[in-house]
DNA sequence: CTTAGTTAAAGTCATGTTGACTACAACTGA
DNA sequence: TCAGTTGTAGTCAACATGACTTTAACTAAG
């Protein structure tokens, strides 16, 4: 079992170690560093008006792919922790505050941006949809749904993608799927918002059935008026996020 | 549900956001980007002969921390992407080829290193305990057990302690382990290595059964001579490392 | 007031998986 | 030949899952 067989099974390059010599040369110009956040949020699509994902993006406004549409991102701030940063740009891009945050991957190809190298470590967001009802478009700012995307700038089309597919892979197990709903909400909006990330659809009998068991939810005791039918019961979420399964290293972030 | 109360969710210091106005003060002295490796292989104990699980440290030469024990790493060199740094640091310190090598996390942490900020883009890696038999030790370069390590340089105990939390979680689900193991190996031996990683014995019949239905192996047709009793049958990894899940993204590094 | 229509909510049943356990086979060494 | 050990296969109850049925609660039309 040699490396060049293993080599691609996790898609590793194959190149030349550089000797350890040549330290001095490696320090002489480092890769930049920037920060950037794929924001999720829920949103009614306009056809079958069902919640479907949307992520806000930013227009460049300068080279390299000035006009084309971006994750929203910056570099990093001496005082800030990569955490903190990401929660900035959220901050700035969409006034919103996040309602989960975790750092996605570090993305260092050597070719993602044309001039200058960049090492870009990005975090991934969801946001309610309650406050604010995401208003904040402007002419360089504006939401796009997260399903078939248009040309980004860089490779933020691949982000995206990965970003997707841990959203799927993360709300298969695990209660994540509250952060993209309000404080309070009825169980078909939950399963509503399986059905949209995961582009299934599910029994909602046996949906209750397993929330009930495993998710930390409990009654608020109200129900949802001003429907055609008879009101659903209103719940809010009880658990902590900090427990799921699998899940980022809690405040690995901080040290 | 305010920022506040989110904050504590996930472990965000809350803090003023700077302004967008004082980018180039920001950019005036940016962080050191360093890679680092944390190298997982199996040993037999020394008290019970059981295998278990170790790893490679590095002495310190120079301040900070002159002296302690640190995970192999080293600067980022402009002509490799991320994870040809660490296939480089295991290289070097090793001698090994990885039999497995993925992302962990970027640690990013504002005081991690007492001078300069540093931040860490870690890995994490599995090697075969074939090959060399990871003889490679040296005044400063030696193996540690896995728990229980001695206080590391910087905040190494923490990350390797969220690789062993990581590994440990993706080997509850995909088919890792047999990366710690050579190209042919006993279904016992893999027992082995999940109760020793897993910390938890496991019903060796129930254990095949589940083997059988998943994971992808065949049998070699050998038998492994030599022991005491009924020689067991060997078997040999058939499957793709590339479709585990939860995974890292395929060629995410590449670009 | 009655009834049709819709949704919430709970229950039923067959199927598959899991963990604990038993039984048998194969081999070594005394 | 026998005891001891390990590989291998099978059994069984407990449990979770998916598909489905049933009942309750409510609105709006007639």
């Amino acid at each position: 079992m040699t490396l060049t067989k293993e080599a691609g099974r996790y898609g590793m390059e194959r190149q030349p170690f550089a000797s350890a010599a040549n330290v001095s040369e490696r320090l002489a110009q480092p890769p930049a560093l920037a920060i950037s956040t794929v924001i999720f949020a829920l949103r009614p699509s306009e056809a079958s008006g069902r919640p479907t994902l949307w992520l806000p993006l930013v227009r460049r406004i300068r080279e390299p792919f000035q006009g084309l549409w971006a994750l929203p991102g910056g570099p990093l701030t001496q005082a800030e922790s990569l955490q903190d940063a990401a929660a900035r740009n959220l901050q700035d891009t969409t006034g919103l505050a996040p309602s989960y945050l975790e750092q996605l991957y570090a993305f260092g190809g050597l070719h993602r941006s044309p001039s200058q190298r960049v090492v870009s470590i990005v975090y991934w967001a969801m946001v309610q949809p309650t406050e604010a009802e995401m208003a904040q478009e402007s002419e360089n700012v504006k939401w796009f749904r997260a399903d078939g995307l248009e040309t980004l700038a860089f490779d933020h089309n691949q982000i995206v993608d990965y970003a997707l597919w841990r959203l799927r892979n993360k709300m298969a197990y695990g209660p994540i799927a509250y952060h993209l709903l309000g404080e309070t909400f009825t169980l078909a909006q939950v399963r509503e918002v399986y059905e949209a990330v995961l582009d299934r659809t599910m029994d909602p009998a046996n949906f209750r059935r397993q929330l009930k068991q495993t998710a930390h939810i409990e009654p608020t005791g109200e129900y949802l008026q001003g429907g055609k039918h008879r009101p659903p019961r209103l719940y809010r979420y009880t658990g902590n996020i900090a427990e799921d399964s699998p899940a980022p290293h809690p405040r690995a972030d901080n040290a």
